[in-house]
DNA sequence: ATGGTAATGAGAACCATTTTCAAACCTGAT
DNA sequence: ATCAGGTTTGAAAATGGTTCTCATTACCAT
């Protein structure tokens, strides 16, 4: 693993949450890591081919990421304040690769992602009308 | 509801599925009508406000829009051709809807989307090397 | 027709991400 | 220590999806 890979894998760490290539950036820089951008950019990417990073994408299109400690697991998400819930579904993992094995698909991930109106969100939907 | 964003539905009701709004310009333009890719992001952004459509992110980070409650199902699509085969699970369903419920959701859609190499691109991929 | 308001689209601006490329940095061999 | 080779780095430029600006156009009531 390069150098700089190992310092954003601190910082992810530290940092115990999603984070965005630019954030992360920013938070190095500004801790006085002497890091480009661009590097932090290879990194993630590096780390993503590792799977040692999950990648999502937040409401406006910004890609973040973050350490990936317990294995694969999908989101259940807000669409009004983009609060996300992590699930998890063996019965989805099961599911996907035997309908890839039939269709005679390979290297087949997936993206199973849920999004609605959470409990806190709908009640000020209410409170609006 | 403006002209422009009755026709971007229109579109994407006979697209069946997931589309970017430069898919559905191109589409859109490749079918004769004349419209401004201005006009299509306006359009999506109004329907996202009513939750005509809903909002994804594909792996890049382009945004993918759909019509909302459209009779639905999910997509195997080959990362190499884009060759994309359409599937259904009733299982997949029920999990979903029982795992909402658990955390307070309500309103909530689904997208499952599986993404790998399917055996011709797969057979390319060999001869190549 | 006329005036006013809303809708449209070409182009510019924006910004996250990728690419380029030259300089800095290893690392091992002599 | 010096050198040759590769790898890693980062500043700047390029890319590309999305948004903003604003002049023009379409629409509608009077």
């Amino acid at each position: 693993m390069t150098k700089s890979a190992a310092k954003v894998v601190g910082v992810l760490e530290r940092a115990g949450g999603f984070a965005s290539a630019q954030e992360l950036h920013q938070l190095m820089s500004s801790q006085g890591e002497r890091i480009g951008l661009t590097s932090v950019y290879r990194a993630l990417q590096e780390l993503l081919k590792e799977n040692a990073v999950d990648l999502l994408h937040r409401h406006d299109g910004e890609a973040i990421y973050r350490i990936c400690g317990d294995g694969h697991h999908h989101h259940l998400v807000c669409k009004d304040c983009g609060r996300t819930v992590e699930i998890s579904g063996a019965a989805i993992e099961k599911w996907a690769t035997s309908v890839s094995n039939e269709h005679g698909f390979r290297n087949v991930d997936h993206s199973v992602e849920l999004f609605g109106i959470c409990s806190q969100c709908y009640g000020k939907e209410l409170e609006r009308k």
